[in-house]
DNA sequence: CTATATAATTGTATAGTACAACTAATTTAC
DNA sequence: GTAAATTAGTTGTACTATACAATTATATAG
């Protein structure tokens, strides 16, 4: 394998987080950050999920997961539904104005993304998604 | 288009930031983090430059990079050496220290994604490469 | 039953960032 | 050629995202 191809996917990696982080600081749609939108994401695609679960699928702290959790709930996005099965736990429900503001987003993003992409072929966007699938799959893994 | 492409990169986009800095953050050799990283690369490829061209390049407030430039000094990694042209600025100059960790910290890395791509063809290495700077540019210009 | 482990919260600390106010120097307009 | 506007950099302040340690309440294992 050639250096020079990996120097390049390390420059570039460096650069892509340095720019996404800087667009997503002020990318605020209703009341909603990066980390907010994952989080709500793990809920919309596999239901109501308790705090222990989310910070090992997103691979953060629990206090983190906690307190972007007390946030979402005062924003109205999420509410606890209790686990009667484990009293020490509870689940994060979706609220509608929840589902509604994610999905705003999401929206927003996916425009976002359209453009940026507008003159790639579908092949190229094609092997980006799944390159950068494959790329997270191996950061998990590895 | 298909819309499932676009929500496909969107998704691994946003998981991809996520891990990436939860790496980054733990991940420090010696004194660098990623964003030092990033500053002493700007000198490396440019020469010495001022915090408002590095700013600039790095798309952050000037303020940051003044903070970000002012530890680099500390640690003796960086010193500053008047412009006599305009009295306001100065350069950022790399010091051999500063050569030598900002090497260190990037072999670390190239080992790192070594790793991480091991089990793919040289081919995916190459077109991933090539879609993050082309992603990269595009962010930059639209 | 007691000891240990676990889910969640809260206290504290740090990194990385932006914006606003400021200083000193430069450039522009008259 | 000076006054006004602009610019390079710094510093004060604030906020977000994060981790780790200590704590509380509950659950599980011996």
């Amino acid at each position: 394998m050639k250096n020079f191809i990996l120097e390049k996917i390390e420059l570039e990696m460096a650069v892509l987080v340095r720019r996404v982080t800087s667009i997503t600081s002020k990318n605020k749609i209703g009341n909603l950050d990066r980390s907010a939108y994952l989080l709500l994401h793990q809920l919309s695609v596999h239901g109501p999920l308790g705090v222990k679960t989310l910070a090992d699928n997103l691979q953060l702290d629990t206090s983190t997961v906690s307190r972007q959790a007390a946030s979402l709930e005062k924003k109205g996005y999420v509410y606890k539904v209790p686990d009667h099965v484990d009293r020490r736990a509870y689940f994060l429900q979706l609220t509608e104005s929840g589902t509604e503001d994610f999905n705003e987003y999401k929206q927003a993003r996916l425009d976002r993304f359209k453009v940026l992409t507008d003159d790639w072929t579908d092949e190229e966007r094609q092997q980006f998604g799944h390159l950068l699938k494959k790329f997270n799959k191996a950061i998990l893994e590895k």
